[in-house]
DNA sequence: TGCATTTAGATGCAACTGCATCTACCTTCA
DNA sequence: TGAAGGTAGATGCAGTTGCATCTAAATGCA
């Protein structure tokens, strides 16, 4: 059996509180400006980046780290806030496109307004540029 | 507003994938084997490194970062599969008192001979010793 | 072409979570 | 001592997630 070392046991652990905390930090910070969570900014960020035709379902999942149903779900929710648009998908029946509207875009703005502070709290403020290179170099090679 | 710097910005992006592919990666392992997941490790291995005398729940709280109904709830159930025993608290009525059984401790043991290597592979692997102490080091300023 | 396989997405059901609130006990301090 | 306030833990309810499975459309291939 291959055991951890030590220091990875406590990198592990490490990554595990600091995700945690963080995301959490952000997420109250919405809430308590009653705005949604952290999966809703980032479908309409990535439908916000992608040109007009949009996106389609299965190719949002990849980058949120959802399961199929859990992406199904979460858009017959934002789509039931006007936040986003289905569309029938000419080139596949069975798919759908995905459109952020207006209101979504609206939406993401008034997000960011919270969601840019709460990170700079939650990270920024605690590690120098430098570190904070090392660390996003660091984790990358994780994954 | 402060905007957090693009820095920053990638490094939480890096620590939320680098942290849910790792966790996801080890709970599969841990579902694949028919054990159960990783709360329910952290709850035997806190309540293995305590004396007899046990844990109260509200201490148990703070090292998983459970909320206090989340913590209720996964004691009820860990005491339902025979795990953990709940005592009543001499020193406080309104308390209880946690230790783990016998079977807790084999079914820990069961578990971490999945979870050290799977973690090793999802984490161990990918870092040298060196650059596991730098990102540790780095994370915990984060907390 | 036509049947078998694969892929996109939806959904019923059971388990889990979050919120608010409740009960029971403890602590403080007049 | 006893009323007011605080703390430990449980729980009803509504919303969410995970699993398995379903439908429908696309693809592969004999």
């Amino acid at each position: 059996m291959v055991i951890p070392s030590e220091h990875t046991q406590k990198a592990w652990a490490a990554l595990f509180r600091a995700h945690t905390l963080a995301h959490e930090a952000i997420e109250a910070e919405l809430k308590k400006a009653g705005l949604p969570n952290l999966s809703w900014y980032d479908v309409l960020w990535e439908l916000e980046q992608t040109s007009e035709c949009g996106l389609r379902a299965f190719e949002l999942q990849p980058k949120l780290l959802l399961p199929q149903y859990g992406m199904s779900r979460l858009i017959n929710r934002m789509e039931a806030q006007g936040l986003i648009a289905k569309h029938d998908c000419p080139e596949d029946g069975r798919g759908v496109a995905l459109s952020i509207t207006d209101q979504g875009r609206k939406t993401r703005l008034k997000m960011w307004a919270v969601y840019g502070p709460a990170m700079q709290k939650a990270l920024g403020e605690k590690l120098s540029e430098n570190e904070m290179v090392q660390l996003a170099t660091m984790l990358k090679k994780l994954t």
